[in-house]
DNA sequence: CTGAAAGCGCTAACAC
DNA sequence: GTGTTAGCGCTTTCAG
């Protein structure tokens, strides 16, 4: 099977060079387009960057043409080591297993790369595992001059790493957390709205008795959340006990035993929040493995509304955190930090319900 | 909430300037090591590229010393421009919804960025989409001295972009695929084999009738895998219709309703072969939804063997394809070519069974 | 309107 | 053993 040709026809190969490969590109650089225009450095430079009307049309399109014919491209790294300006930015991810096969990052992924191209900007990837923070290869994407600005993912308070940022003119941008007392810049959604948001949902439904299955504890979005949930929770005079928390691992397998815990330690809990989809969704099948139907024994409230939550069965009722646009608008700050148009950058989104059917009144 | 001071120790300022910001770690060059250590360039260079061991060692400790007491790094900019490296790659994937939340992509570039860091490199993600192509994006990377290097995820026979490549003396890997009669270096597993093994699998069990629900045509996996179905079947003298292919859409619902088709065709089937895991995981779903057990009316045989697989109900029977060595694999053989240590990579791994629960004899 | 020349930070011949 | 110097490819004063 061959659909097409992929090979170019060949060139006419030189005779007195035998034993080469085929002819290949060779770099062409702003000498070769100078001497090939009949000017001089500084004019196609010129040219080239529009730098100065003072040139006239002729030299320009002459320039222009040779560039064209020897389809010349200016090197970045030249142009990097003029301008101290590398062109790249770093997406640091944490350590976990096949971070990037992960839904909620590589929606974030998604969204910086879109963004960052659209402005011209590459992307690189790291991952900050401890051999990375303790060989310093985060302050090196500075130091060595890898990358013009960094956006962390998936930020916790244990990553202290965050602190060696400060002595550098370079920025860094915390996207969709950020560490409270810190400051750090950040792009995020409003977590306590959304707890809030969520449980209020349930209360309106007539819930009294509602299930947390949370994050992790170094998380500051897990915090949040369960603030939100609480504050809905005193309006009503309710409150949440600590046997109504279970910690779910971010992970359909730990939504999954959370929502059986959470049941075996009260079996009058009508509904639960979960603090990921993922974890929503493993609650539903924890549930229903259990024999309890979704929900008309118990409702399940996601956060996230990822792809997935409105395929599962039943469709995840849940909160709408807009991660792409966040991961976009970070990406975006941190551009306008980078090219000074702003000295700091503290933004939270708002979010929504995502209402689709697993959540109803309870159960009589 | 604030579990430790993310900012460091205010640094004594300066009175002189005292509407600058803190002061900053200004970059610190070579020139700065040399005059630091009393020493000139070339001694620092000499050092620090262990290139001589000519230096005494009097004078190493003392760049040494002030290397460290200075924080020096050298630019990659600076180097890059001196060695014509960069020291990155770029990973090509395909566009598609959140190419980086996909489990076998992520899998792939976690691999890659593994290994490409453990050798000094770093990783550049570029969406290879109709914009990127036509703008010429692809061919930057090389002229522009981005990279180093180039692998390629998800290629199909459409992927004309590639042969652009020939023309550049860098490098270029195709991952986990390869261009039938095109001289393209290739690391990938061994999909007819797989198509082999889950077919003979399914034929040592008894089953005759064996429905196959595929990925995209233009994927030379997609051909190599039927292939070795075909080679199985017809080793027990039986064929493989065109009715009893569907096409999955590398998704779960794609797979679900393959299933569903299959059977609604022929309900005689008693075994499903699925062109990815996805694909056989949605079937499993399908299946279920129309009231067939798993594998008792029909075994599910699937293809990748990704974590999931281990998870789902019942527990994927599945071939397993070495997917995170081929991806690291890829990247070393990469790194190979690109320090000329090798001229062509035309590499194919094994596969193997790995034998769970969704297939068993069939139904009587 | 255009060109010569300095310099970005580094490496590597080549001299001393 | 160590320093001087040229040059990687580009941008940008500064002369003309």
């Amino acid at each position: 099977m061959r659909l097409f040709a992929l090979t170019r026809p060949p060139k006419v190969q030189g005779v007195d060079h035998p034993s080469e490969p085929m002819s290949k590109r060779k770099a062409v650089s702003i000498k070769d387009v100078a001497r090939e225009s009949g000017s001089s450095l500084t004019t196609v430079s010129l040219v080239l960057n529009k730098r100065d009307r003072r040139i006239s049309d002729a030299t320009r399109d002459r320039v222009l043409k040779a560039v064209q014919r020897l389809g010349y491209r200016p090197s970045r790294l030249a142009q990097g080591l003029q301008s101290q300006r590398t062109g790249f930015l770093a997406i640091l991810v944490p350590q976990l297993r096949h971070a990037f096969a992960d839904a909620y990052f590589g929606e974030i992924i998604s969204a910086i790369h879109d963004h960052a191209r659209t402005a011209g900007y590459k992307v690189l990837l790291e991952v900050a595992d401890q051999d990375f923070i303790k060989s310093s290869q985060h302050v090196e994407l500075f130091d060595r001059h890898f990358v013009d600005g960094i956006l962390c993912l998936g930020v916790t308070n244990r990553d202290t790493y965050l602190g060696d940022f400060s002595e550098y003119s370079r920025p860094v941008i915390v996207v969709n957390n950020y560490l409270p007392g810190e400051k750090l810049n950040f792009v995020r959604c409003d977590y306590h709205e959304a707890g809030r948001l969520a449980c209020k949902y349930l209360l309106d439904l007539g819930h009294k008795k509602i299930g947390l299955i949370h994050g992790a504890d170094e998380v500051q979005t897990t915090h949040d959340l369960r603030a939100g949930i609480e504050d809905a929770l005193a309006k009503a005079g309710l409150n949440l006990p600590v046997d109504r928390l279970a910690d779910g691992l971010y992970t359909e397998e730990g939504g999954a035993e959370a929502a059986r815990t959470l049941l075996r330690r009260d079996a009058a809990i009508t509904a639960i929040i979960a603090g990921n989809d993922k974890m929503a969704i493993g609650a539903i099948s924890g549930l229903k493995e259990s024999g309890l139907r979704v929900p008309t024994d118990v409702s399940v409230v996601g956060c996230d509304d990822m792809h997935q939550a409105a395929f599962c069965d039943p469709p995840l009722t849940t909160v709408h955190t807009p991660i792409y646009e966040v991961g976009q608008r970070a990406c975006q700050r941190l551009l306008e930090l980078i090219e000074a148009k702003c000295d700091s950058v503290e933004e939270t989104h708002p979010v929504s319900m995502s209402i689709r059917k697993s959540a109803a009144v309870p159960r009589a």
